[in-house]
DNA sequence: GCTTGACCTTCCCACCTTGGGAAGGCGCAC
DNA sequence: GTGCGCCTTCCCAAGGTGGGAAGGTCAAGC
């Protein structure tokens, strides 16, 4: 199999796959006498994993670390499981910044006319010297209630 | 007031606010005549705008698009309020994208001992060739608990 | 007046992942 | 043997941030 092959099998570009392969995440591909890269199944299955990995938000050095124990036949699981937990804590931790964001966004733009008039709270807090998220103090307040009422 | 000290009052470093100038965010401030960058309190004031909006997720066009509204006195609130709702869409979006990879991930190390032995479903899944989210068909299922059985 | 230390200036490099494109070499079908 | 699609390497770009070098400036203290 050439790159482009492997391209379209996995869905990594072949321009990403050589990336992978210069950072070291791969290993150097087969050559053929005039250059070209060839790829074997296992190549394509490495690069299977490497596009799951990816597509659940691993970093590519987190991703090292999960081929290293893929490929380890006496990896221990509560290894692979700490990498993956230790990840999922980040997601949600970054899902927690977006939804504080998103929260205040939508508690200023429901006080938002939304017209054709100039006064705006959104502005004018961004504009403010106070503390960006002036939030009700209501728990658990439906997102989607608020972005209703923000429209 | 110099670089430095707006740099302390907006909480924005001394690079970031050459680098806004440079990119044409933010308009180049005076100099003395030795050359260094003086600001007025109407700079501190644009920068904390700056700031805050860029804690809220704003991408540097955008923020650029609101300071120019900010600035308009003839604006339209509505054109503030669609800029914050479709960054609020991109948030959701985002938010998604990340449930969606932590909810798998949780699945995956639900099922995982994590003990010393080598079996783990996490990387048995990476490196088959289903497609790389098979969850339950459970609705609202509470993350904690998932997260909790998965530990 | 001179030294010292904190600050300022510009300029270059790096991160990470992805895409775009140029210039040139291969492989294969007609 | 010509043409087209693929391959190769190499450079550039993004966004947003940090690091650091080399050199100029300011104010305080002696």
């Amino acid at each position: 199999m050439n790159i482009g092959d492997i391209a379209k099998a996995t869905g990594i570009t072949a321009k990403m796959i050589r990336y992978y392969e210069d950072t070291g995440l791969i290993r150097p591909a087969m050559r053929t006498l005039s250059g070209y890269r060839v790829y074997s199944d296992n190549d394509l299955q490495t690069l299977r994993f490497v596009r799951r990995s990816r597509d659940l938000g691993f970093t590519v050095k987190q991703i090292d670390d999960l081929l290293t124990l893929w490929r380890d036949r006496s990896r221990a699981s509560a290894d692979v499981k700490e990498i993956a937990l230790g990840h999922v804590a980040m997601l949600e931790k970054k899902m927690q910044e977006l939804k504080d964001m998103s929260d205040t966004l939508l508690h200023l733009a429901s006080h938002c006319q939304g017209n054709d008039r100039p006064d705006c709270p959104i502005l004018k807090n961004l504009g403010s010297t106070e503390p960006v998220a002036p939030l009700p103090k209501t728990r658990d307040r439906r997102k989607t209630r608020a972005f209703d009422r923000a429209r």
